[in-house]
DNA sequence: CTGATAGTTAAGCATTTACTTTAGTATCAT
DNA sequence: ATGATACTAAAGTAAATGCTTAACTATCAG
């Protein structure tokens, strides 16, 4: 079992490659083989291949192989982790925004100017 | 401007660092200078401006220099770009998953469990 | 069995990444 | 003016990444 934090690497890692996006992007509109998956990709089969390792690695992807076709599924669940991350940083960041209105509303309720200047930013 | 695509790369690769998620996370509780940010980390001054640049090419955060200290700070919606693909695709699986289980209901509404015993055969 | 299909293994290679050190340049306090 | 602070610029390096090709192994259909 990995860690979190490394955990979240493999999954942004992951994320951070078009090619890779793409089968995301396909995978889940539904399972398809190793084949299909490189079908619209412009390179060799063991590229896709090396790809698909790594969304395996991240937890993105489950794949299953029955008789000569692996079969490439979206792991259900597999962006939470980048999800819940991403939602804690906006909320922190979206909290302390609005102690820091509170504080500007507290201690300059009526300038909306600049009082050296005159001016509005 | 930058095209989606290329934009995903950048901030993926952006969130793919754990020293960089480190300063995302700093920041997201307020602006800090480049020393600040370098403090917690065990890496040269020049590694930490290395990581700010990516993650301002990423736009997740924005630099300003004033005198000789460079503040940090977060640039808001930076991860919307992020978020908006992941509930893409969530939706777009959630949907299909959807309409799998009206194809299920639909093809064998009796077998996957007995409704009155709560068995499974 | 034979050939075609689907994928696997291994090795090699160019580029990118994540640092390092060393040597600067501004800015600020005294 | 002098020294300390806060970066900045440049160059070098080891390891990781994103491919490639060539050769191989199963599986399935006829």
């Amino acid at each position: 079992m990995l860690n979190y934090q490394t955990s979240l690497d493999l999954m942004f890692q992951a994320l951070a490659d078009p090619s890779r996006r793409g089968m995301v992007e396909r995978l889940s509109r539904g399972p398809a083989s190793v084949s299909e998956l490189a079908r619209p990709l412009a390179m060799s089969l063991p590229a896709v291949v090396q790809h698909l390792q790594v969304l395996e690695a991240s937890g993105l992807v489950r794949t299953e192989k029955v008789g000569r076709v692996r079969t490439c599924r979206i792991e259900p669940g597999g962006l939470q982790l980048a999800e819940r991350w991403i939602n804690e940083r906006r909320t922190t960041w979206e909290r302390r925004l609005d102690c820091l209105g509170d504080y500007l509303a507290e201690t300059a309720p009526t300038t909306s100017k600049d009082p050296e200047t005159g001016e509005t930013p």
